[in-house]
DNA sequence: TAAATAAAAATGAACGTCCGTTTTTTATCA
DNA sequence: TGATAAAAAACGGACGTTCATTTTTATTTA
């Protein structure tokens, strides 16, 4: 038999993974044997040595290809958001986590996988130095809210966000994974009015709030 | 050989389940075998099963035995909060969840491992109706905030203080145990400053927080 | 065009080890 | 001695990985 394609190897590859992933995420790393994911791939157990030379391996494939997934999304979302600290994008920001966790739960369970049995080693990166990637990502926008006065003396425009931006992945993962059901007390539409108001009663200056009020939708206020 | 007594047994559960704790975070639960759990609490591996008819037994045992802990440590970081809405104490709850969750991360490490293998089974009624429990516990403190009219319209106070307080935790847990180091920028006691500062001023009314301006610590505003 | 070739892919039995649990044996002390 | 605890041995099965073998198919040859 000649050289498979690489198109056919991948596409194999993506069969094994899709299998893989669904016996990780529901039972663990070490819970999940090789012989279950080759059944759930429809490969043979020896085969699955042809594309990855050990378990772990599969693992970090897996993870690999999620975090360009997530980075991807995570973009094209920053992407949408033209003026971070205003209240309706920082809603707007809310409203991507929830369907990103509400999507791809199976990416944090991973990672929870990888804290346990791994220290984290392949996710470390996903947080370090998060503040001031924000920082370089709307740095124009910043700026100009500084200079403008938009914020609160004192307050820094990257770290306030990126609590933001934590808060929300927090509040749909507990719902998601850790059995929150309604923990707030309120649906998810009024809990992201919730933290929408409390960040922006939070961070910005009297003047950018009254500015803000003026054309707020009425559900927000 | 005469009856242990139950102290002796308890005593013996406690060095078995400290082992097993210890494989388990390190290992997740499908991971850590039954010989070095018993390995590490030099017991004889028959002899596990004179004390826990399963393996899940002692797992179960563990975190029945840590939501106690946490509970009661829980318990008396509330019962030192006076005034749960006021900067000050609020600060302090993040203190607390700060210490709480460097003395005790294996506790959620647990609550991973139940996430991935037991969906989160053991450890669901933790997040359950989490707001309204904290308004019955500060009941008198919220009703009699809301009749001086300390908070912003619109702005339930034990939302707030739920939110609040799952925001301290997710950021130690982050810098704890997901690798964040230092993810806001900032060192702990300047990451605090910042989160209590957004949650005061996003919920406090204009008159609270001019009163608690002038008798502020310097560091928080 | 059809058969032969050969390299790659797929297979599944086999390996040695370890698993959770059970059963049997031994030790202990009133 | 007799009940109980502890240890040891044994059980059947599952584990990750290896490997000799068979199957597959693009290319070469006739």
């Amino acid at each position: 038999m000649p050289k498979l394609s690489d198109a056919a190897i991948g596409k194999r590859k993506d069969v094994i993974e899709a299998a893989a992933c669904e016996l990780f995420i529901t039972q663990g790393f070490h819970a999940a044997s090789m012989r279950d994911i080759a059944k759930g791939a429809e490969v043979s157990l020896g085969n699955l040595y042809n594309y990855y030379p050990t378990k772990e391996a599969i693992f970090e494939s897996i993870i690999n290809g999620y975090v360009k997934v997530i980075d991807d999304k995570l973009k094209s979302i920053f992407a949408q958001i033209d003026e971070p600290l205003d209240p309706e994008n920082l809603r707007r920001l809310g409203e991507m986590a929830g369907k990103l966790v509400n999507e791809h739960s199976d990416f944090w369970l991973l990672m929870y996988i990888d804290v346990l049995e791994f220290q984290n080693r392949h996710f470390r990166k996903m947080f370090n130095g998060i503040t001031d990637r924000f920082r370089k990502i709307f740095a124009k926008q910043f700026d100009e809210a500084a200079k403008r006065g938009d914020l609160r003396t004192g307050v820094d425009p990257a770290t306030v966000f990126t609590t933001a931006y934590m808060q929300f992945f927090n509040y749909f993962l507990v719902e998601k994974l850790f059995g929150g059901n309604r923990h707030l007390g309120l649906n998810d539409e009024q809990a992201l009015n919730c933290l929408t108001k409390i960040f922006a009663y939070g961070t910005l200056s009297e003047e950018k709030l009254a500015k803000f009020k003026k054309q707020a939708n009425k559900a927000m206020v």
